[in-house]
DNA sequence: GACGAATATACCTTGACAGGAATATAACCA
DNA sequence: TGGTTATATTCCTGTCAAGGTATATTCGTC
């Protein structure tokens, strides 16, 4: 059985993944939205089910997938301990924050920038 | 440069990130606590500095590893939209809840094995 | 039941990466 | 300087996974 991990490793999936997130997809709409060819598309979707990550039903000729949400749960709990850590290291999680703004607001009076 | 995805991909990393979060280590210590060989942890190690995992102090001959967060945030904020995907999937969040209680109070009436 | 659309699978090739063994580098010590 | 400890790097090899092409399967339509 393949990790979690390994499976969000690859970027194809992850595009996947973030396509079944607004609703479920047939192989070809995948396909012509990520431009990937059906093969390797329904191979991935193979990976991602076998997984967990997915789950199809059958309508007519297409096959729909969509979301499951127990392994991305698992990745999120393994992070947990991380998440734990960095909400101690403040000066991190600051300028963490200091970019969230940037990108959302501020015009940010330093960049921190390889300094 | 490699996603940050594909460094937590392998389980030896994996380890190393979760002995950095109790504390910096040198890579001999890495090396006797995973049972590791010198050269795979340092490689590892190499690994995970240029991914920006962590960052290393020298101390006499030794070379102290710690962890930083900022690649694990990015990671959390992938995961971001996914955890809104599932607190809408209550019944999914509800077995999640549910196996988050038997952990932390019940008697453990059984242990989850494989059931 | 033949055809066409939608999807799955098989097979092959290629590249990336992890591990091992050997060696190099760096710092400390005598 | 030479030796010793701690770590890094190099080279080699095997494995594995992704992508492409071709083919199989499944279902619907006529």
């Amino acid at each position: 059985m393949e990790s979690s991990f390994a499976i969000v490793a690859e970027p194809n999936r992850r595009a996947i993944l973030g396509l079944l997130l607004s609703s479920e997809r047939s192989v070809g709409e995948i396909e012509r939205k990520l431009r990937l060819s059906q093969p390797s598309v329904s191979k991935h979707l193979r990976v991602l089910r076998e997984a967990g990550f997915v789950e199809s039903r059958i309508e007519a000729q297409q096959r729909l997938y969509s979301l499951r949400p127990e392994p991305l749960m698992e990745l999120d709990e393994w992070l947990e301990p991380f998440r734990r850590f960095w909400s101690k290291h403040v000066d991190a999680l600051e300028r963490h924050l200091d970019r969230m703004d940037d990108v959302e607001k501020a015009p940010s009076v330093k960049r921190r920038k390889k300094t």
